[in-house]
DNA sequence: TTATTCATTGAACTAATATTCAGTATAAAT
DNA sequence: ATTTATACTGAATATTAGTTCAATGAATAA
């Protein structure tokens, strides 16, 4: 194996097990040799890598915030249709990659109070509540979506996939629901 | 003040503020001088009255953990109508007392990984979903609950409840969803 | 009134863990 | 072949935060 091969294999491997522990145990839980440990490898090469904890988990958010900008196409006609082909994507994607599911709750959980400052804000940079909100409010206009506050509507989706998740990475064997169930929460009687 | 009334006022003023910040930042992320600050104690006193940070952890999963048990006498005829009267009751406990948020929260993140075992086996005692998973059955035979894996659906709906919860203790002047359109996730079209 | 108990503090102590560094081995460059 | 760069380790160090403790003063009991 060629030196840049190395780099990058280490780089990755760190990144992705960082993001495992991270959310599973909590980043404050997650101590740098648990890391190395699981890696096996030392922490003085951990940091040769990265320069600190914090640098981790703010590649980390960074790579996720990316991946969550980048553009979905999703085609729809009818806005519960949108809804519906997003919760079937994203619950493909987690079943084939977990760590979807765990860059996921990473940024979720970095949006919240107890997360170094520069991290929350970087996470708080997506806002699919918000932009969720402006969907819902076509569908209201056909009568596809429930009526009342679009954006209480969107946080109440959000939330339920965010509940959804969390149970998904502590519990990974356990299957995810279907997707109707959940975008039901927004579907008019 | 007495001197009993002023140990009764310490323990609970320290408890809630515990339970609060817990929630709010993290468990670890919660130092105990960041306890002893916001309450203007020395660091000392707190530990006049909690032996330790764990200590204080377990105590507020004693206190969570009773409430829960607590034998809830919810009738229904429908059980659709049972976990409509359920989160009526408790979004409305909610809008009175942010705490019962909080004990909600903290009992369900202490089920997780990264939780010292002794006080993750106490949270890890009440277990809604199998719970409400039999009377997601009797709403499957009546036809008023939708079909499909009883404990799956369950699952679906508190993960759902909890994710509610979780952005109600990070955003509190955030307003909670109708209890309609959380039980959709369990009602039959 | 005097003695005792206990709420309280601030500083000292300790444990945990993040971070640094000197040294070694190996791949790449000259 | 020799030099240079870098992947890597293990031990040393620094830092943070949990915990202990001796001292003080106020409430209670004698």
């Amino acid at each position: 194996m060629t030196r840049k091969e190395q780099k990058e294999f280490r780089e990755k491997q760190i990144l992705f097990k960082a993001l495992e522990l991270f959310v599973i145990k909590g980043y404050s839980e997650t101590k740098i040799s648990d890391i190395a440990d699981s890696l096996n490898i030392s922490i003085g090469l951990l940091f040769h890598y990265y320069k600190s904890k914090e640098q981790l988990y703010l590649e980390l958010i960074k790579i996720g915030i990316d991946g969550m900008k980048a553009p979905q196409k999703i085609e729809y006609k009818d806005p519960i249709e949108y809804f519906s082909k997003f919760l079937d994507r994203l619950f493909e994607a987690i079943d084939k990659e977990p760590w979807i599911c765990q860059m996921f709750i990473l940024i979720a959980r970095a949006q919240k109070q107890g997360t170094p400052d520069e991290i929350r804000e970087l996470a708080l940079s997506v806002n699919q509540i918000e932009l969720s909100s402006k969907i819902i409010e076509e569908g209201q206009k056909i009568g596809s979506i429930k009526n009342g506050n679009a954006l209480a509507l969107s946080t109440a989706f959000w939330c339920s996939v965010q509940g959804i998740m969390e149970q998904k990475v502590a519990l990974p064997q356990l299957s995810l629901p279907e997707v109707d169930w959940i975008v039901d929460i927004l579907r008019k009687v």
